[in-house]
DNA sequence: ATCGTCCATCGACGATAGTCGATGAAATGC
DNA sequence: GCATTTCATCGACTATCGTCGATGGACGAT
């Protein structure tokens, strides 16, 4: 931990935002708490069937989630398999690295 | 962790994303370094100086970040002194917690 | 009492984000 | 080839958010 006085630089800040605000979205909770849950991978059907929004909704935040990394997905046949991502999943930061100005994990670089 | 098959319930997952919103912006993000990078509490106008954005922008954030604990607030004089809270920073979710459904550490009562 | 300082709140603005319905593209099956 | 399924993308709408400048209120000093 580096505790000089300044605050921390802006494009850090900004690195540590984009992960938190890849969680700042209840949907998106929801969706990595089911792919969580059932271990194994999920259609985009599945998802939409279990979490009520609509599916163009679900797609939206899939890609969100898969641009952290957060999300894995393997195309098949017609459909898309979602995973989590365990190694993106241990890798974001806590608390308390972002106020002691911990090194950004290389946020897209998770896994 | 409890791994049933459902998504989280929405009120949960709503009640997460309250806690990653309060550090998805970047401003936030300074604003929460540097309390905690100088462990003494700062003035408004401290912060305003360090931070580089409008006086207004600030108690906005302060506001946001006092409203789920991160940060505490005592008024001194014609000046308000805020600190941070780190039993709130310490109680904040993992990725982890959230992703397995851990019960979620009661956001607004966390010192 | 008056002035000056410090800060919270208000109103407004532009930008961003979440949701939906519709359209389109890729793969499968007939 | 044609229809069907599955998903991504597009366009539009609304809501929310971040920022600013201005206003006003509380407190201290003169």
């Amino acid at each position: 931990m580096n505790a000089e006085k300044g605050p921390l630089p802006r494009a850090a800040a900004e690195e540590y935002a984009s992960w938190f605000k890849a969680l700042a979205d209840a949907t998106r909770i929801q969706i990595v708490s089911l792919l969580a849950r059932r271990r194994a991978p999920m259609s985009v059907g599945e998802i939409v069937a279990a979490s009520g929004v609509g599916q163009s909704t679900v797609s939206h935040h899939l890609k969100i989630l898969a641009e952290v990394r957060f999300v894995l997905v393997e195309r098949q046949g017609t459909s898309s398999l979602y995973r989590i991502n365990e190694n993106c999943v241990r890798s974001f930061p806590t608390a308390a690295d972002v106020v002691m100005g911990e090194p950004v994990p290389a946020a897209p670089t998770c896994g």
